[in-house]
DNA sequence: GAGACACGTCCACAAAGTGGACCAACCAGC
DNA sequence: GCTGGTTGGTCCACTTTGTGGACGTGTCTC
């Protein structure tokens, strides 16, 4: 490895990324698949960072978990990224006059992070989005809503390979549905995932810009594909539309990631 | 080290907390004098956490901060942890109601750190306390509510060697004058830190238990000593131990760190 | 009972991580 | 303007730490 001292801190970072994708906590076994590391290695690692209060491990499911210190550090961190006082109040707007579950998502290098969710009160719930999960940009409606908007040779880089940026998600996104979505997302301002990574799982998204005027940020809906007909769409997507504006009012004077 | 693999991941934990102390950012020099490590050993580890998003360095004053990927990790975490929700409509009403700034600390281990704040409206304010701050049990308000109500014989192991658990804090926190707080507390109900940590910096604050009946977490005002006389501790002790007493019924379902 | 899978540990080996030494830049004091 | 101290950054010989193939145990399914 080019620098001295890294190997072990970029896997600890891996490792507490892939933890950090499934809140419900994550096998040993699973982490091993994932990471690409052995399992003597992902286990002394673990069981270093549990020591360490980073992860926990839960005797009873045999799962790994994100640890207190992490939750601890993360709210030191909170006070430099204070998107979530902004956002809080959007999702809770969302949520309630769409019925849908609202997320806000952030940017970080070529993929979106889910940071935060808001329930909402309909019934019938989809839950392929939550705090956590990582999609590559242009996969999901927060990507797409966010890549729509980046410099078209940032977009064509990304497009360029779309099979190495995509990963597995490049099966359900063909590169040319994808390129057509972008194109609809900049007509639209808005966003449409119609059910491309889980079928009958449908999302709306609208990107929230920093002060440079570049997207960092987005709001989403999902739920289930009949609260998604083109009747409906125009009203989600206005009201996408308003809290993403408001948002990027007020995020003028805050640091994008 | 007993375990292979875990070396570094202890110095990462380690400078990890050491930058998440001072949330304005801290030097490589200070960190180097603060761990005990040699500088390229620091500078090494500080850049490869930086690549991978876990710290970041300004270039303009040269310090380390926490980076984006501990606020992602932490707002996933923060889904386990759910007493934020529940203690910040606690902390807005203390503050609200006395003009004092309110603290949310949690246990961890042998010490206490600040997750939460909400400045008051009164003017002249103490910064001793601020997010990201450690204090051991028994040295400052929350650590103190804290300890005055563990079992007896986990107060004692602290006490019994208090130089060791309490490092530089001892000097201003002499051993009788501890025992003295922790039994006037366990009688008031709520702490009083009559500005031993610095002079004129006064705070108070009490416990708040998990559903095993520990005290797992703490509230907390601090101030100016002319806000924190007698006549005035009784109002604002009252006022502690309704908001813990809230909270502690809240937390019934929380899981504990 | 056999096979598959998950988890945990050992230890010979090698790669990664370390820190003494050195250099450059900056700043404060005289 | 010079000197000394401090900070940040880097090199590389050396050593320690970290690694993973091999093995064992436990659990679950058929």
């Amino acid at each position: 490895m080019a620098v001295q001292g890294a190997q072990v801190v970029g896997r600890v970072a891996q490792l507490l990324r892939l933890v950090g994708r499934k809140p419900g906590g994550t096998s040993l076994a699973g982490l091993v698949r994932e990471s690409g590391l052995t399992r003597p290695t992902v286990h002394r690692l673990l069981t270093s960072l549990a020591a360490e209060g980073l992860l926990e491990h839960d005797p009873g499911t045999g799962k790994w978990v994100l640890g207190p210190e992490i939750f601890l550090l993360g709210s030191v961190a909170a006070a430099r990224f204070p998107m979530e006082d902004i956002a809080r109040p959007s999702l809770r707007r969302l949520a309630a006059e769409t019925g849908e579950s609202a997320f806000f998502s952030l940017r970080r290098g070529n993929e979106t992070i889910c940071v935060l969710r808001e329930e909402g009160a309909f019934p019938v719930r989809s839950f392929v989005l939550h705090e956590g999960v990582r999609f590559p940009l242009g996969v999901a409606s927060a990507g797409t809503a966010i890549m729509a908007f980046l410099p078209p040779e940032e977009q064509e880089a990304l497009l360029g390979d779309w099979p190495a940026h995509a990963g597995d998600f490049a099966v359900g996104h063909p590169e040319n549905v994808v390129r057509d979505n972008l194109e609809r997302t900049r007509l639209a301002g808005y966003a449409v995932n119609p059910g491309l990574i889980l079928e009958g799982s449908w999302g709306m998204g609208a990107a929230v810009f920093d002060q440079q005027g570049r997207p960092a940020w987005a709001l989403s809906l999902t739920g289930i594909e009949p609260r998604f007909r083109p009747d409906r769409q125009e009203f989600l997507g206005k009201l996408l539309l308003e809290e993403a504006h408001r948002m990027s009012a007020r995020l003028q004077g805050a640091r994008p990631n």
